[in-house]
RNA sequence: GGAAAGGUGGCAGAGUGGUCGAAUGCGCCGGACUCGAAAUCCGGUGUACGGGCUUCCCGUACCGUGGGUUCGAAUCCCACCCUUUCCGCCA
């Protein structure tokens, strides 16, 4: 949610801001429902003040023993007017609310103007793409031959976009998650958490906004819960409605978890496959910062996200996205896309965003600064790495003319020493 | 799922209709005392929104959440949520 301090001091700068990424900021509606509220509010504060001086004065008169009809004549006169004042300045409130939170973050500065993701800037690559001395297979074709990935089984199951894995693909999986756990932890300062795997609306609302993206989300039946789309959920609302102290932060947690997605409005796209499914596992980190720090914090996130890919041995590009291809939250997101060889292109399997203040504010998380005033906190979170992503890139990268596939050097430990999966 | 008890400031804990945003204690901050510290003493110490002559003052709201009763609700009524204990069930 955008500051609505600064609506009201700077129109023209938020107005410029969403502009930007080709958002039309509605000024008249914001306008009127300003002007209405400041005039409600004003009103309804004046009743109520008048309403507790006069209540005020009755128990003074009755623990004297006075008369108070007069009083109670007068307090009741204001009765009516207060309690309609107070039932449209409640609705304004809410309709203001509802006008706001369905605003997306202001990109900041350093984000390239763009309207799709053909305008995304690659700011480095790593690595070279293999040559190969063969055809090389999509992961599907590479998992079939290992007899690990089985997509008949869980259409069975579950329908589409789902995937059952076996054998050695299986533990693979396994292994990918554990070493992206123990490097975000053990090399990077990030804390485990393991976290619920739904959350309520209210704390999905506060990563994101729920009137808006609630379709790509699947909800429990009769119940407010979700499953969440991403450990962002639940671990940016960690800090929910709390004033941490400034001697705690930042915050840095690393959590795998399973990632739900309804995969609304992507009909026809990867549908081969386990690129785009509606249950993957991803190990995901988020810091919780000052202000002064998001920028530097976002920064080290994504050399962290990258950090992995390095070890794997896996050529990627960093793309900063521009303003247009950002999500809803987001002030600036750096995208990692890994090599696929069979799609001889770079695919998405990291993002790392600053929210800023944007999430935080949504959610109630402040900090007591320096000066011991309450300020609103930065969050920052990316995928350290997306899993089902990753045993893609390895099955499509490492595979070899036999059918089989050989373990990176890092999972090998992973793996109990296996160095290779065989054919068959 | 059934029964009972309970949810109040950073924490503990008082408050069962009227100057209660809330006693008291602890903690924390500032000051005094001290060579320094401890102890002691004095003062201060919630959040959000609105307004103002904007290091401060004023108003409003907030005692789990949402409704209701009342001139007035932390206090009474209703619903819901959560916690704890016991019983049942269960990986």
């Amino acid at each position: 949610m955008l500051d609505i301090q600064l609506l009201r001091k700077d129109l023209p700068a938020v107005v410029a801001g969403l502009g930007r990424r080709g958002v039309v900021f509605d000024e008249t509606a914001f306008r009127s429902l300003e002007d209405e509220r400041k005039t409600l509010q004003t009103r309804t504060e004046e009743l109520q003040a008048k309403r507790n001086s006069l209540s005020k004065q009755i128990g003074m008169l009755k623990g004297k023993g006075d008369d108070t009809s007069a009083v109670m004549t007068e307090v009741a006169g204001l009765g009516d007017d207060l309690k309609a004042n107070e039932v449209a300045l409640a609705a304004l409130q809410e309709r203001l609310n509802a006008f706001l939170r369905v605003i997306p973050n202001i990109p900041r500065a350093d984000v390239p103007a763009g309207k799709s993701a053909d305008d995304n800037v690659e700011v480095r690559r790593w690595g070279t793409p293999r040559q190969f001395d063969f055809t090389p297979k999509d992961h599907v074709d590479v998992g079939a031959a290992l007899g690990g990935l089985d997509f008949e089984t869980a259409a069975k199951l579950s329908g589409a976009r789902f995937s059952v894995l076996k054998g050695g693909v299986a533990r693979l999986h396994r292994a990918i998650a554990q070493f992206f756990l123990d490097v975000q932890t053990q090399e990077h300062g990030y804390t485990e958490v393991y976290v619920p795997y739904m959350v309520s609306g209210e704390c999905a609302d506060g990563v994101s906004s729920l009137a808006k993206f609630k379709e790509d989300l699947f909800k429990i039946e009769g119940r407010d819960l979700y499953l969440i789309p991403t450990a962002e959920y639940p671990v940016t609302n960690f800090v929910r409605d709390s004033i941490l102290d400034i001697k705690d932060l930042p915050l840095k947690f690393a959590c795998h978890s399973p990632c739900f997605r309804s995969e609304a409005g992507s009909y026809g796209k990867d549908t081969r496959g386990m690129i785009r499914q509606h249950q993957f596992d991803k190990v995901e980190v988020v810091q919780i910062v000052p202000p002064d720090q998001s920028a530097d914090a976002h920064e080290a996130l994504t050399s962290h996200a990258e950090a992995v890919l390095k070890k794997l041995e896996l050529p990627f590009r960093t793309m900063l996205l521009c303003t247009g291809d950002m999500g809803f939250s987001s002030a600036k997101t750096y995208d990692l896309e890994v090599w696929l060889p069979a799609q001889n292109t770079y695919r998405e399997i990291s993002s790392c965003s600053n929210f800023e203040a944007f999430q935080a504010r949504r959610m109630g998380a402040r900090f007591r600064n320096a000066q011991g005033k309450t300020e609103t906190l930065h969050t920052i979170n990316g995928s350290g790495l997306a899993v089902g992503r990753t045993l893609v890139a390895i099955l499509e990268n490492y595979q070899r003319a036999d059918g089989g596939v050989d373990v990176p050097k890092v999972l090998q430990s992973y793996m109990g020493g296996t160095t290779s999966l065989p054919p068959g």
